[in-house]
RNA sequence: GGCCCAUUCGUCUAUCGGUUAGGACGUAAGAUUUUCAUUCUUGAAAGAGGAGUUCGAUUCUCCUAUGGGCUACCA
């Protein structure tokens, strides 16, 4: 184990625009691949064929495209576990399921969604698990026959883990150390849904971090309450010493008020909380992205680096080969970090001064053309060279210097009167 | 409600029992600049509260408070 490949993947869901806290967790496993020679892998858990949303797997592959940040292994560039999309692995599932239901440490049960809204409204903090589970329609409480004929008649069900109560589970996370929770405060989750034939969540994740040999789960701090669910997972599967390291990471919280950042804020407050531009195919609304906004992709990744993980070091710009040689999840904090955009202007001035005038003329071109100017590289260039001291972003460019290019309409006669004394 | 995680300037953070609690963003003042911006200098700004442990706690333990997360046939 101590021995084994670095391993890691980014493994978003395709229901919408990849969220700038999704993009954070996907650089912090590359740093962490690269950093230790090993593989980043890009898993699409569509799992949930109600929420997928069309356009949103490529969405992501672009968006990373732009970043800089590549992949080994993918459902774009393919790999030695190929398939990468679940929902293209259903056969792979189904026998590790049946493994469980044969070891009987997963159950069949038939209970509807309607039964169970029933029950959560009639017993307050109602909970499937070992005080519960004996009231239920499921294979514990009904006989072999019943639940065959109850299958062969086309009842759909689902299969739940059963937990057994009373144990100490102990999570060792790389950033918060160990923490341990009592079974009997889990439920006995949905593993299996007969009804698309696909597993929840929890059962392809683990079997597919198994199979693809992950050695590190680097997942946001949401994930923390359910990981001694999945601890369970790979010992009721017998891969317990093979199981991956932990680690969970701090939210991205909003910059002001209470929460964690969410899809809404971003144009409530004035920037972006995608990467990319994105226009939600069944409302069409439109929602801003970082690329769009003028943000240089470096600029992001420096930002984004540095919520939630310092180098220990007063250093603050960061090319991706230096992030790579300095991250470490030792020096992950463990609490969330407000999202200030403030200073992502700051590293997006930075890196605009940075660039050769050539690149940011590249950048600028196009708002020059949607002015209606025609103008050489070398000329843009040059003028680039003039102002770009000056803005946070390419597109300030314009009204810094359209002078350059479109003679003035109006001018102020204080200054020309100035100008003639001078 | 239950469970889990967290808590240093407004924000991101450093500090691995003994520091004038450091840096950056933002902010204030000044210098430079015809103006603005840039740049430079300087300043204001923090250990949630209460008990312990200790010669000594920001640092370790507990309690409280606050913030966050989870609590679905979503991930």
């Amino acid at each position: 184990m101590e021995n084994q490949k670095v391993r890691v993947r980014f493994a978003p869901s395709p229901t919408g625009p990849l969220h700038i806290g999704g993009v954070r967790t996907a650089l912090y496993n590359y740093l962490f691949a690269k950093k230790h020679g090993g593989d980043f892998i890009l898993r699409i858990e569509d799992t949930d064929s109600q929420r997928f949303v069309q356009g949103a797997e490529e969405y992501i592959i672009e968006s990373f495209n732009w970043l800089g940040i590549s992949f080994d292994e993918g459902v774009h560039v393919g790999g030695k576990c190929a398939p990468y999309r679940q929902s293209e692995r259903k056969s792979v599932y189904k026998k590790y399921v049946d493994q469980l239901l044969d070891a009987g440490l997963a159950y069949i049960a038939f209970d509807t969604p309607e039964e169970l809204d029933k029950k959560r409204n009639e017993i307050a903090n109602f909970q499937y698990d070992a005080s519960t589970r004996g009231q239920m329609r499921n294979s514990l409480t009904l006989s072999a026959e019943e639940v065959k004929s109850l299958i062969e008649a086309g009842n759909q069900y689902v299969v739940r883990i059963k937990i057994e109560p009373g144990k100490d589970v102990v999570v060792n996370d790389l950033i918060r150390g160990e923490v341990v929770i009592n079974s009997s405060i889990l439920d006995d989750k949905v593993l299996y849904k007969s009804a698309d034939q696909l597993p929840t969540y929890h059962m392809a994740n683990i079997v597919d971090d198994h199979l693809m040999e992950i050695s590190h789960v680097i997942r946001g701090e949401e994930w923390l309450p359910s990981a001694p669910l999945h601890v369970l997972l790979y010992r009721y599967l017998g891969w317990e010493d093979t199981m991956p390291k932990f680690a969970h990471l701090p939210l991205l919280l909003k910059p002001e008020g209470n929460g964690k950042l969410s899809k809404r804020d971003g144009d409530r407050l004035g920037f972006p909380v995608f990467p990319l531009e994105w226009e939600d195919p069944k409302s069409g609304d439109i929602s801003s992205g970082y690329r769009e906004s003028g943000y240089l992709p470096e600029a992001v990744v420096n930002f984004l680096a540095l919520l939630g993980w310092n180098p220990g070091t007063e250093q603050e710009l960061f090319s991706m080969e230096e992030l790579i040689a300095s991250f470490s999840l030792e020096r992950c904090s463990k609490s969330g970090a407000k999202f200030d955009f403030e200073k992502g202007k700051w590293f997006n001035h930075k890196y605009i001064q940075q660039k050769s005038n050539n690149e940011i003329a590249d950048l600028f071109q196009p708002i020059l053309k949607e002015n209606g100017v025609e103008a050489t590289n070398a000329k843009v260039a040059q003028v680039v060279g003039l102002v770009k001291e000056r803005v946070n972003f390419v597109k300030e460019l314009w009204s810094q210097s359209s002078f350059f290019f479109v003679a003035p309409q109006s001018y102020d006669e204080k200054n020309r009167k100035k100008t003639l004394e001078g």
